[in-house]
DNA sequence: AACAAGACCTGCATGC
DNA sequence: TGCATGCAGGTCTTGT
């Protein structure tokens, strides 16, 4: 599920929530995700104050009293959601709750629910001044948000690369946070083949692919996120970027700038590399 | 070193 | 209705 954007949703949504806020209880009930759980999440958590939200690419960072923080990743189906009920029964995904004593202002019942169908995510605690230096994080690339990445960083970071510029974009360590969703959309709106060899990506063309991967990352924050199947905001609201994506899923049909009739072109195109599928219009994108 | 394929999981849509 | 198949937003590991 989540992406870059879909993780900031849920840090956006939960920070209200978490942020001075103490760890009253947190009961695990489904203790494997892709890696075990710290066996003594709960002991190392409860009664601590959680800091300022962060995210690093897909992660989510929570950093509380004591300089550790919790880093959490949702694999593909995890959601994050903020619940009230005083009487609360969890599902069948509930797999770990952390309940919040409530602070000024807060209800007295708040909890986060971490709910994870395929058990892809992870969660694991670091020190907060090796965050960096943690094995889930030391490789990862630039945050493409940020203003220091431009056309020249991701031209080096492609140096090299024989293989397809779609491959490449969903490589951590070229870029952070770029999953399968915006790979696609941000070919699209930069006008480059995703079969393009990666290192023929310089310049001007770099420049573009660069403007691209932020402003359609940003357009899909300001919309929540994009909800398929999982993606919920903590509030359990939908995001609805998906209803502007114009290439993702949307094989055989139009391309949204492409005027001529589809017989012509036969509109999106599908196809599959490394075992994923790559949409793109073979009209706009060379 | 870079790249592709397989593995890890559940749920859903589709077709027979 | 049941059952098999294929597909899904990720990424770690393995092998070429």
């Amino acid at each position: 599920m989540p992406e870059l954007p879909e993780v900031e949703t849920v840090r956006r949504g939960l920070a209200p929530w978490m942020e001075g806020q103490v760890f009253a209880a947190v009961k695990v009930r489904v203790p494997r995700l892709r890696l075990p759980l710290p066996d003594d999440l709960g002991q190392r958590l409860t009664g601590r104050r959680i800091g300022v939200l962060g995210r690093r690419g897909k992660y989510l960072l929570v950093p509380f009293e004591g300089d550790e923080v919790l880093v959490v990743h949702l694999g593909m189906s995890g959601r994050m959601t903020v619940n009230h009920e005083p009487e609360f029964a969890p599902g069948r995904h509930d797999h770990v709750i952390f309940d919040l004593a409530g602070g000024e202002g807060h209800p007295s019942t708040t909890r986060i629910v971490y709910n994870d169908p395929r058990r892809f995510g992870l969660m694991a605690l670091c020190p907060a001044d090796l965050l960096e230096t943690h094995p889930l994080l030391a490789r990862m690339g630039p945050e493409p948000l940020d203003p220091a990445f431009d056309g020249a960083m991701l031209e080096g970071a492609l140096k090299g690369r024989r293989g397809p510029i779609k491959g490449a974009l969903l490589d951590q360590s070229v870029v952070a946070g770029i999953g399968n969703i915006y790979a696609c959309e941000a070919l699209y709106r930069a006008g480059i083949s995703p079969r393009r060899k990666a290192m023929t990506i310089a310049g001007a063309r770099a420049r573009r692919l660069v403007e691209a991967l932020k402003s359609v990352l940003e357009d899909a924050i300001s919309s929540g996120g994009s909800s398929l199947k999982d993606h919920r905001q903590p509030s359990g609201e939908l995001g609805y970027f998906q209803h502007n994506f114009a290439v993702y899923g949307r094989a055989g049909l139009e391309c949204p700038e492409c005027t001529c009739e589809i017989g012509e072109t036969g509109g999106i195109s599908r196809l599959v590399q490394s075992g994923r599928s790559t949409f793109f219009c073979p009209r706009r994108q060379r």
